[in-house]
DNA sequence: CAAATTATTTACACTCATTATACAATTGCA
DNA sequence: TGCAATTGTATAATGAGTGTAAATAATTTG
């Protein structure tokens, strides 16, 4: 690869713009940026000659104004999607660790756009599984954290949880469904409203083809009995309870279903379960981290129920 | 893949038609409407192009009057809608109202699959915009009406919110932002956790090109304030409250954000501002329904606000 | 070291685009 | 015909885009 460099005079004297002017539309739209000595003194190199070169065709020949050929040029040069495939150059473990970054950081930052374009990337690039397990589900962990720690204020996190569960629960209508598996009836007890978690296990059995009545938040007790008694083949119920004084409550509720449904799971889980064992509680199942043993549950114990009659 | 666009000097060389008619066209009849630079420079695209070409082939050479010709150009583009509306077979409207019983007695039924496949169809149908208005809220005001009048349980009211409001959101990261408009905030207050009518007044916006910063439920208010200091270029805050109760603090901390931004739209919605009108509240529009009054509010209020300094 | 080159910052005309309003000329229609 | 609505254009005020220049400081070169 060929890299001669060239001094601003040298330009100046080969394209005739004047320095003045090539500083000007460097800072004003970032036409051309070319690399800089120790000092400080640019170094243009090939590529910038040519695109300022075509910079200045356009400006003097088609009239066009110079804010709008620098528009042109970059969107001629797609130069957005090479910053992103940029990412993905080199060790796949480092490219997912920047998109992780970026997307946390655009999200910090409240750049919208910026974060869905990341996202939409990072999808058509990694695909389903590597992207959620690797990529939101991590951010998402990374944003509770910090808002328990106070880097991140309470709109910030509701920014960010919002973004995310927002892309995550697309997936929820995507994957098929094993009719042979009983569905799961999802929800956090009245007064409950976070529902992150809920989510992210609801997401995991539907990407195992289970199929997920998911009614969120804060869902009182009275519906849920009733969807009970007119649904049929549900496999189990579950749970999400993160505020600590409604344990005492779910237990209850828990306790209620077991001896209504003798044969269906229980599943709990959720911040107010973490530390609780099994032995502890009425359900048969605890959620707890890391997801990586959801599985192995769930290939033991769900996946094998069958039919009741 | 981004189209090229053309600034208002090139249209008028390209097309030989001044920007002062360029402007009136687009005022009096939204005959064009091009997107914007973030400092509100038009930037029109090859679509505009082709529409403005073929207005002016009406007009000069066949004589045709500008208004006239305009409404050809849009009954032109409504004719595609139609096209992919009669696919379907028979008459577009019963069609669509078919579609809405489909999806409410699937989701009343709790029958996720169908639901989703129905929804899937309807939009490769007849696309965004009818399948939004005409069926998923509408479905969604039934659901909301059912759940008052008791002929469906919370449970299913849960369910069917979510399932709708789901598939609402995702159009949240799919349509372009025009950045000369300034971002709106939306939030519900600490207290309330019912987000429905927020979350379609905000895709509302977002269709219309604004960039929105969705909090959800719940939003504490400091959390608010600290984003409002860091962001630019907000230029409304979005509230939704349906608890009555709520009412009188919400109604303080509009005061304290108008005495804070004096420049700022103030709007409120949901079921506790359903009778109230403009002359009782601190806030400087209600969105209540129907939605079709948006547009007009939209149009005159927020899409001609200029920048602060 | 002195001269030449380069960098940053600030400023200033000058052009161009924006909105809002106004105003004839034309058109449509009763 | 007469009158109001339509429509292309003009103008004014404001703000953004753009080339250039000056002041000042740092670096390179001979």
């Amino acid at each position: 690869m060929r890299s001669i460099v060239y001094s601003i005079k040298q330009v100046v004297e080969m394209l005739d713009i004047p320095s003045v002017t090539l500083r000007a539309w460097e800072n004003r739209y970032q036409a051309v940026v070319p690399e800089r000595t120790e000092s400080g003194y640019r170094l243009y190199n090939q590529e910038n000659i040519e695109d300022l070169r075509w910079l200045k065709e356009q400006t003097d020949k088609q009239g066009i104004s110079i804010s709008h050929a620098v528009r042109m040029l970059k969107q001629h040069k797609q130069k957005d999607l090479d910053e992103r495939l940029s990412v993905a150059g080199g060790d796949p473990k480092d490219a997912l660790d920047k998109m992780r970054q970026q997307i946390y950081a655009a999200l910090l930052d409240i750049q919208g756009e910026r974060a869905d374009a990341l996202i939409d990337f990072g999808f058509s690039l990694y695909g389903y599984e590597a992207m959620v397990h690797q990529v939101l589900v991590p951010v998402l962990v990374k944003v509770g954290d910090a808002w328990e720690q106070g880097t991140a204020t309470v709109a910030q996190e509701h920014y960010m949880t919002h973004m995310i569960s927002n892309r995550l629960s697309q997936f929820f209508h995507v994957f098929p469904v094993y009719a042979h598996l009983h569905k799961v009836l999802a929800f956090c007890p009245a007064g409950e409203h976070h529902q992150v978690g809920l989510l992210l296990f609801s997401l995991f059995l539907r990407r195992n083809g289970v199929e997920v009545i998911y009614l969120g938040a804060n869902t009182p007790e009275d519906g849920v009995m009733e969807l009970l008694e007119k649904q049929e083949r549900i496999g189990a119920v579950c749970l999400s309870v993160t505020n600590g004084t409604l344990v005492p409550y779910t237990e209850e509720l828990l306790e209620r279903l077991g001896s209504l449904y003798p044969e269906m799971q229980l599943i709990v889980g959720g911040r107010a379960y973490e530390a609780i064992s099994l032995q502890d509680t009425n359900a048969t199942y605890v959620m707890a981290e890391p997801p990586e043993k959801w599985q192995a549950w769930f290939d033991q114990e769900y996946a094998t129920i069958r039919h009741r009659a």
